[in-house]
DNA sequence: ACTGCATATGCCTTCTTGTGCATATTCATA
DNA sequence: TATGAATATGCACAAGAAGGCATATGCAGT
């Protein structure tokens, strides 16, 4: 991954919280446009900008699109992501973020467990 | 330092370059100008650019404008920084860029003690 | 005051990025 | 095959960023 293009990733809040996201594990579109609170069309052009920066991968799982980071492993990118959490000021965000995710997923999850019909129209793995 | 505008300095390589050079100590712009091998009004533009953001100061010396990191303590600058040395395929250029102006600075410093009258005539401190 | 050197600025153009709106595509299901 | 849900794309436009060229500013020495 060469270096500039990983910045430019990184040069927007909003990719910089889609990075923060992906970093604790796929997500499909209408979860992270639900978490930024934005709207489809915008995260989805976001998610291409990313994807021809060669920092995301994208898997059609049914019609839902899961993204994921291209180089999870990246040493550059983990020490940046890291640091999401100690920057002052904006971490609120970047935690709340990951928080909501949990909530998302969590409520999803416990939805299935009641009515299993739920598991054909669920986008979780 | 607002984490978005640490990176939108960094996504831009001419700039990279100049955030390593500067991590090893103030600059002028002519000395900017000979190691990127660019020309003053595109370099004294970005070096603009990177005060607008707050990532570099200057101060005049003379007929010399100095350049230097704003806040060169910054861990995650320099984390980022440091990086540069290791990033394969592009370190050739930032290393260079190094031996480059140590070049520069020692025969500088060689002109100044042969011939002392040149200490006018020079951006050193 | 005039000259020369180092640096900055203004204007114009081009490229990139971000957004809005409408519409197309893909898939699952009836 | 018609429908709905999730996602992507095309087009038009505004803002931001980079380069080219000319010119202005600031300082030192005469």
């Amino acid at each position: 991954m060469e270096i500039v293009r990983l910045y430019k990733c990184l040069c927007d809040l909003q990719r910089l919280r889609i990075l923060n996201l992906l970093k604790d594990g796929p997500l499909c579109v209408c979860h992270l446009v639900e978490i930024l609170e934005s709207d489809q069309v915008k995260i989805s052009k976001q998610l291409r900008y990313m994807k021809e920066l060669g920092m995301v991968e994208s898997e059609r799982r049914a019609q839902w699109m899961v993204y994921r980071l291209a180089d999870a492993d990246n040493p550059l990118l983990n020490e940046n992501l890291k640091c999401l959490q100690d920057c002052a000021g904006e971490t609120v965000r970047f935690d709340r973020d990951l928080q909501e995710r949990r909530r998302i997923i969590d409520s999803l999850r416990q939805s299935i467990e009641t009515s299993p019909d739920l598991r054909k129209a669920c986008c979780l793995p």
